[in-house]
DNA sequence: TTGACGCATTCCGATATAGGCATATGATGG
DNA sequence: CCATCATATGCCTATATCGGAATGCGTCAA
């Protein structure tokens, strides 16, 4: 029907670039919304709506602090993501190995050759 | 103005659930369409969708054998993702202590309240 | 060639996103 | 209470998604 939401999960909610470069800088420490939205170059409403997307799924909490809310990082949503990539961690490795045979089936099939004739 | 395409990078490409499992069934080798779709409960021309997702951002290769396209794996581009949230790696377990402050908080207001029973 | 099979690609509709802009809500200080 | 700063939310448009159904290829077997 349309794309899962961004709030569906953390998968969904890393997937866009603006919201990871928010993640990473909250890694310095926790920051107020304008803060965040002047270093990165957006709108404040930008920024709080991709915090809240941030806020929903659990990658950031928020503190009130005064008349602003600082926003702190809550990494340990990220770790289902780390572990699932993970589990491919052997395969891209191992794409090389398994390419070198692919390469050299593509050579030949690109000689063309019917049965036999090949060399190299 | 949209979201960002589901093709311009793997994160966006591994956002949808069903290309994750996609790219797990690949994990046990070379597949054909028809093949995936039918162990994953949805239709062939969904199956030809999502793979054709995976493709162009290269999480897999297709191979023609006859009638059939073998569908495989190439999990180098998820590498850049394993990276990228492995550098919160410290930030997740650090979470438990700097959760430590909060959870003794926590505790603190529940004192007053109902009490959650044990478990493990 | 015809037919059957495997797969890709259309067209359709419903949905919700990200962005911009305006404005509402909230808290603080006089 | 009022003004101000900090942030959240509402409204709007354009876009691209996912799902479903139908159909268009390409390949193999008689």
């Amino acid at each position: 029907m349309a794309r899962a939401a961004t709030t569906s999960d953390a998968f969904n909610a890393i997937a866009e670039p603006q919201r990871r470069e928010i993640l990473v800088l909250l890694r310095g420490g926790e920051r107020p919304v304008t803060d965040l939205a002047r270093d990165l170059g957006m709108t404040q409403p930008q920024a709080s709506k991709h915090l809240r997307v941030l806020r929903e799924v659990g990658l950031v909490q928020v503190r009130g602090a005064g008349k602003q809310r600082l926003y702190g990082l809550d990494a340990r949503g990220l770790r289902p993501i780390h572990e699932w990539v993970g589990g491919f961690e052997r395969f891209w490795n191992e794409s090389f190995d398994r390419l070198d045979e692919y390469v050299q089936e593509l050579k030949q099939a690109r000689q063309e050759g019917p049965q036999d004739g090949d060399d190299q």
